[in-house]
DNA sequence: ATACGCACTCAAGTGCACTTTAGGTCAAGC
DNA sequence: GCTTGACCTAAAGTGCACTTGAGTGCGTAT
C-alpha cells in the first residue's frame, strides 16, 4: 500500500498525472483512507505499470482506454485484447528497426564531425587540405 | 530536383509541413521556379532526411533548430555540434534499451492471453478449472 | 476566356497529453 | 485553536507540432 507522493516518485508521474489517468478509466478507482487520499495497492502498481508501457510505446490514451474497457468487460473481449497485445508488439518492432536505421545516420554524422575536428586541432596535418 | 508533391508522398510529410519546416528554419530557403513553386534539389533533401532522423529520435524542433543555426555559423561551432550528435546517440541508445524491455512486457502480456485463448476454445479442457 | 488544379501566404485553429489554478478538507504540530 | 502541509476536485490553461481556412496567382485544358 502506497501513497499518491511514493507512486509519483517511483515512477516518474506528476501526481496531477496520476489523478489524470484514473480521471479517464485508464487505472481503477484507487481505494482512499479516511481522509479521502488514494492508497495504491500492490495490483493498482501492475496496471499502472501496463499503462506506462503502452503508453512509453506509443499508444494514444484513447487506445489504451479502450483496452482497459475490453478488460472490464467479459471473457468475450479476450481476442481482442490479444489481437491489441499482437500489433503492439508489431508496432515496438518497427520502432526499434527505425531507431537502429536512425542511429546509423547519426553515427556516420559523428564520423564527420570527428573528422572535421581533428583537422581543426592539427591545422598543420597534410590531410587538412587533400580532397 | 522535385516539387513538394514529391517531396511531401515520398519523405510522408503534409506539404503545409514542408512549409512549416522552411519557416520554422529547419530546412534552408527551397529555390522557386519562375511560379514560385518550391523546387528541392538533392541537398534540400539531404537536409530534410536528416532533420527527420533527428525528430524521429525526439528531438525537439526547437532544439533540430538550434543545431540548423550552428551549422549556418561558423566552424567554432563544430564541437558544439558533435556533442550533440554524442547526445542524440546516447539518447536513441536508450530509447532502443527502453523498447526492448518494454516488448518484455507484452510478451508476457501475449503469454497469458493465448494461454487463456486456449482455455475459452477447449472448454473441456481439464486444465480449465485448475487453479 | 474562363474554369480547374496546384501551389502560394498568413493567420487562426486543432489534438493530444498533460499541467496549473482556485478553492476546499483534514490531521498533525506549535 | 490556529497554522501548516499534503491531498482533494473541477475547470481552465499550456506547449508542442502540426493543420486548416481564407484569399490569391499562375499555367494548362475546354
Amino acid at each position: 500500500m502506497y501513497d499518491i507522493k511514493e507512486v509519483s516518485d517511483q515512477y516518474h508521474l506528476a501526481i496531477p498525472t496520476l489523478h489524470y489517468y484514473e480521471r479517464e478509466g485508464l487505472l481503477p478507482e484507487i481505494k482512499r483512507n479516511e481522509a479521502g487520499h488514494r492508497i495504491y495497492s500492490d495490483s493498482d502498481i501492475e496496471w499502472l505499470k501496463l499503462i506506462c508501457c503502452l503508453r512509453d510505446t506509443g499508444m494514444p490514451i484513447a487506445n489504451i482506454k479502450h483496452y482497459v474497457t475490453l478488460c472490464k468487460s467479459n471473457e468475450s473481449t479476450i481476442d481482442e485484447r490479444y489481437e491489441i497485445f499482437v500489433q503492439q508488439k508489431r508496432t515496438i518492432e518497427n520502432q526499434i528497426e527505425s531507431l537502429h536505421q536512425n542511429l546509423k545516420v547519426i553515427d556516420r554524422k559523428l564520423d564527420y564531425y570527428l573528422r572535421k575536428k581533428e583537422e581543426r586541432y592539427d591545422p598543420l596535418n597534410p590531410n587538412k587540405n587533400r580532397k
